[in-house]
DNA sequence: TACCCCTCCTAACAACCGTTAGTTTTATTA
DNA sequence: TAATAAAACTAACGGTTGTTAGGAGGGGTA
């Protein structure tokens, strides 16, 4: 008989969540089925009923997990007495490390967070919302410090956090460029511009 | 009995296009279906296959008449004899618009392209692959003139091309700032950075 | 009026969905 | 070794999916 194989001292629901977001990340939520995932995880689709209660739980151990990281990222940046400029960096580079070893998982959040039902939905969107006003202070301070450029402070957030997903596609690439190289770029571009 | 009215010249298969658009859009290419898709047409599902043929072909149409139309607005801009500099500002400004005004269509060809089958898939994987080719020869060209700083430049277009996505999120919110306004932003923080 | 054709309808198909019930196997503990 | 708990299995449920078949309505033309 065929058994879930935890690598580690992760729990099976652990590997089935490991799992999942690698099956999310590629199908999509809504196109991934529970057999599908059975199959990855090798065991038949009732089985996984042993350790989760349904696939939107899966999603929501997804989404909160990383939330719960950002969070924690934020709370130790804030708390720093640094440059504004550097606390945005240091955002910044977290969000492209993130994007480099934990892709799957992010973008399965950003893509399918919509799916969620409630109330987690509106809970998602709440601490969504919170963490990017938590990054629009500091962007706003460093304007005031004169720091940072005079500019519409949320749409400097969404500019940066949106940009950073654009690493996924240098997964699927070639790779020419290294992960640090990439990084330096992207920080480059952002803080410095395209422009000489 | 109940028809599909079509507004202005628009055929009814491009009435139904239009409205898979927008329902693709809210709830993704998966979870949407024909029955959800037909009540907003105003009709039984059965009956749009009087107009085309499966839902898959909706997500082509989409796909490749977008497509279509980036390749053109690419073609005119290479063809120009302007700096590089302002080619890549236009290139911007174009996706700028496209995200402010035709936002629903634009993000669910991002989103959900990877769900067309062959060799539609192939096809247009290809076409995005070209796109991005061209833009980046134009970034390269920039550089070399010393027009544009020494970046990376496919990491520079992942960068453009993802950041203006963010876009999608300042339509749901309460836009304090203007289309207008939030263009400019974007090319100010792309073009010359975020630092001072 | 009689014809045709386009477009709508109802009904239904087979496949797949997430999930549950009930049972059997395997691992743990005494 | 016997008893218990954990985790796998098979079978099936009610519902939804995309799509097809066949018939009916209704406008345009002869």
């Amino acid at each position: 008989m065929a058994k879930i194989k935890s690598s580690k001292n992760a729990t099976k629901k652990e590997t089935i969540v490991e799992k999942a977001s690698k099956l999310f990340f590629e199908k999509g939520f809504s196109a991934s089925s529970m057999r599908d995932l059975a199959e990855r995880v090798g065991v038949e689709a009732a089985s996984l009923y042993n350790h989760i209660r349904s696939k939107e739980e899966l999603l929501q151990e997804i989404c909160f997990k990383a939330a719960q990281h950002y969070t924690e990222n934020i709370d130790a940046i804030e708390k720093e007495d640094t440059p504004f400029i550097q606390k945005i960096e240091k955002i910044l580079r977290f969000h492209i490390d993130q994007m480099i070893n934990n892709y799957e998982v992010v973008q399965v959040v950003d893509r399918d967070w919509k799916h969620l039902s409630e109330p987690h939905l509106t809970n998602y969107h709440n601490e969504r919302r919170a963490y990017r006003k938590r990054i629009t202070a500091i962007v706003e301070e460093g304007i005031r410090r004169k720091e940072v450029k005079d500019i519409d402070a949320p749409t400097a957030v969404l500019i940066m956090l949106h940009a950073v997903s654009g690493i996924e596609s240098w997964h699927r690439s070639v790779q020419k460029i290294s992960a640090k190289d990439l990084e330096e770029n992207i920080l480059l571009i952002l803080l410095k511009g395209l422009g000489k």
